[in-house]
DNA sequence: TCGAATATGGGACCTTAGTCTTATGCGGAA
DNA sequence: TTCCGCATAAGACTAAGGTCCCATATTCGA
């Protein structure tokens, strides 16, 4: 994975555990930048590119899993390494439990550290590769009319264009039409592929 | 759900403890089997119906890691609750990610290890309906001769069957003879429905 | 009120897919 | 050697899908 383009959020209230994090970050590479509080990181337009945050669980104001809440509350899902000096086994169950990538307490090694942002960062790719794939299928799919998509859904069951037309009370010339708008608009020129794209549609919500 | 069926296997060396807790269990319905190593669980046969095991981290012999990573060799994954008197958090954070429902410290209250099984034994009931449908898909596509494997790629994949006659050296003639002898043995009307079992073959190697 | 979007559908054709029957060649197992 | 599974394929259709061009009706917003 090329991470050299990832950029690693730094947050934690100590301003000299933001620097030697940010010392170490930026020695394999990555970039990083540091935030005081999770209220800093909050004012920040959330991240283009890949990358992953790197999290004091305690910290005065809104605590790591605070944060955490509130980022899948405005459906952010960066992944998270959180870091603690002082942490109990409900916060780490807490965390993982809400899809954090690691749990570390220090002192921790700098590879352990290393490792889970490696892990954290190639998460976020992979994820926002399949997210950016199924947000332009999503696209596509508005496009459609309201009948088109009951012509999508009939035929991604594998219904054949009589039936199509029986269950919708249309001539089946109709229901070509329909369809064949669909497959421009989704973009495909195979059966094959609409009920691929159709699954993904399907998979995360109209 | 109907967890009324399911069972929750008790692993803790403590006679006590599994006493009490299987008491508990009992108490909302559920089925139990108690285990005072994490080898007697493994001698016993892989469970057949829904259910999840509650483990005590700590025990002589293999501990409730060690047996959690032996069941996950053995590939089964019945999901698992932990349970841990004097557990720390580099515990409780590998337990998580391998796939843990819950680490729970006693002394727990009962409502959240009651809530912790429920979850682990809908989560397994999930499961394992996905995996028979999954299992009868792989055991049609077992049946293929190589060549309707080859075919069955190539139409999933969109191919009109010249095409495929042309990518494979044969007459479409006899792609046609293929391809309906797939259609039949993965037992589907439709290319629709070919296209779904495939894909759910796919996601799980060859 | 007028045009754009939507839904409808006929006619004419062409391309693909599917079915049924029949048949050949090959290689391995009994 | 004989039979079976596998792969091959032709002939003759039937049916299903796709593509032109064309036309009508409704609705809705500018």
């Amino acid at each position: 994975m090329k991470n050299g383009a990832a950029t690693v959020f730094v947050v934690d209230d100590d301003a000299s555990v933001r620097k030697a994090l940010a010392r170490l970050i930026q020695s394999v590479g990555l970039q990083t930048k540091t935030f005081a509080s999770a209220q800093e990181l909050l004012d920040q337009a959330p991240p283009e590119g890949p990358g992953c945050i790197v999290l004091d669980v305690r910290m005065p104001g809104l605590n790591g899993l605070e944060l955490q809440a509130e980022l899948t509350g405005r459906n952010i899902q960066t992944p998270i390494v959180f870091i603690t000096g002082h942490g109990d086994i409900q916060m780490s169950v807490r965390a993982m439990k809400s899809g954090a990538v690691d749990f570390l307490i220090k002192p921790f090694n700098d590879k352990e550290l290393l490792g889970a942002i490696k892990t954290a960062i190639e998460k976020d790719e992979y994820f926002k590769a399949a997210q950016t794939e199924h947000s332009e299928i999503q696209r596509r799919h508005q496009t459609l009319t309201p009948r088109e998509r009951e012509v999508l859904g009939l035929v991604v069951k594998g219904r054949m264009n009589k039936e199509i037309a029986a269950e919708l009370g249309a001539a089946e010339k109709t229901v070509k039409v329909h369809r064949a708008r669909v497959m421009q608009k989704m973009q495909v020129q195979s059966v094959a592929e609409l009920v691929r794209a159709a699954e993904r549609v399907a998979s995360l919500g109209s």
